[in-house]
DNA sequence: CGGTTTCGATACAGGAGTGTATCCGTTTCG
DNA sequence: CGAAACGGATACACTCCTGTATCGAAACCG
């Protein structure tokens, strides 16, 4: 009885098995990226990986699930280079604080995305995912609370590691951390867009997006010592 | 020969030709809404439009290109319900344009875009497409440049009608109008997404992209009268 | 070491969709 | 009115995918 297995959350899965389910995610990760869930079969993903159904069907119930966990997968991925981006930078910003200008803050935006984003080429299929499960979830009613609470954990995680990067510049939000997060995000979202649609030399890519987020944090922050230096809050671009 | 006869593309339909197309059009509109491009076969576009696949392929040569054509005709008219919601409000918008404040024209914008999105069934729907073409264009770098033209479009048809409404109201830009546009619409899609997948009364929804848009507004326009009333520039949310 | 699980491969029996070639009722127009 | 063109239906010959039932090798365990 193949299907009883698959009620036991906890059970402790063997290498073996772990190691055909990280395949079969993987394939999964390419062919969605390439071709999309709905176009996808499991027949391709399992030649991808390099199984056949059998395989597929001894691990996962339906395309969606796997698609679910592999979303979950790639989101704590993405949340985990995004602290470590935040640690690496956190000295440097320290320490140049007390002297960033505007321009300074959106060279040093643009490089910490960079240095985030690393491989731009997996980033943008990660934007492709993230695009293809809000779609899923704009239409399943039942997966449209998912996607929700999805938004909702990943702002909770961003929330104070974005602080802490505000913190070190010597500055602090002076709006509700989750509205400010919200038009990062946006910012983010079109300039992933841009990227992806253009290439990474796009003019709304991600220069154009540490420019106006430079901009946007002038206009949502404040400086927290008050040594008040610079205040020229208005004039974005 | 049924193939030949795509590539005149001024030829005078007949008017059954251009009602087949239109059923098809309408069928693939709800169909590609409920499952989406990809997964959607042509048997069921035409089989919703009480066709058989005949039909289809005597008036469209692949899915793909019924969706470009169903694309542009929903965006055309979603174009005119902007303008035309536009041209309603424009009176009671330049009366009260001298007492207008932040509450005021939170209130206004939703007001504005509830009349705009009429039917928010159809404002939904319009929105699952809008992604499910983006998700087409991220992964056909053929389609990539049709996106991104296909953008470049709407903000070249919204500006004007936007900068009307914002000069009824006794304001100007002090940025580009395609950045300003930009986060316009940044807002707008995030309260459509909120919309569409927590319902109509979201907290980020409509009406909170109306208080979104009324502090953005007041941020990023200045009076054009030099009447210097209203001027508390900072302090958003 | 031998018995048991485990887990992926294989075989099976469909189902559904694809695009094309052809057909035939309708419309059009001289 | 009748011939030609139009436009959708039908039939055909595929290809691809699905989910399940069964099998057998490898891993595990006492």
């Amino acid at each position: 009885m193949r299907t009883a297995e698959r009620d036991d959350e906890s059970a402790a899965t063997t290498p073996r098995r772990r190691e055909t389910r990280a395949r079969l995610l993987a394939a999964a990760f390419e062919v969605f990226a390439e071709i999309g869930l709905g176009a996808a079969s499991v027949e391709q993903i399992c030649q991808r990986a390099g199984f056949t159904r059998g395989a597929f069907y001894s691990n996962f119930s339906t395309k969606e699930e796997l698609f679910l966990e592999l979303l979950s997968q790639e989101l704590r991925k993405r949340l985990e280079a995004l602290e470590a981006a935040a640690e690496r930078s956190m000295p440097e910003l320290r320490q140049r604080s007390c002297t960033l200008d505007r321009d300074d803050l959106a060279a040093f935006v643009t490089e910490f995305f960079a240095d985030f984003l690393q491989t731009g080429e997996e980033a943008t299929t990660w934007y492709v995912l993230e695009t293809e499960f809000l779609l899923l979830a704009l239409r399943d009613p039942e997966l449209a609370p998912r996607h929700v609470q999805f938004s909702v954990e990943v702002c909770a995680e961003m929330a104070p590691v974005i602080e802490r990067l505000v913190g070190a510049a010597g500055r602090r939000f002076v709006l509700p951390i989750e509205r400010a997060l919200g038009i990062l995000t946006d910012f983010f979202e079109r300039a992933m867009r841009a990227t992806a649609l253009q290439g990474p030399d796009a003019p709304d890519g991600l220069t154009g997006f540490g420019r106006h987020t430079a901009d946007l944090l002038f206009a949502i922050t404040e400086p927290v010592a008050a040594s008040g230096e610079e205040d020229a809050e208005q004039s974005p671009n």
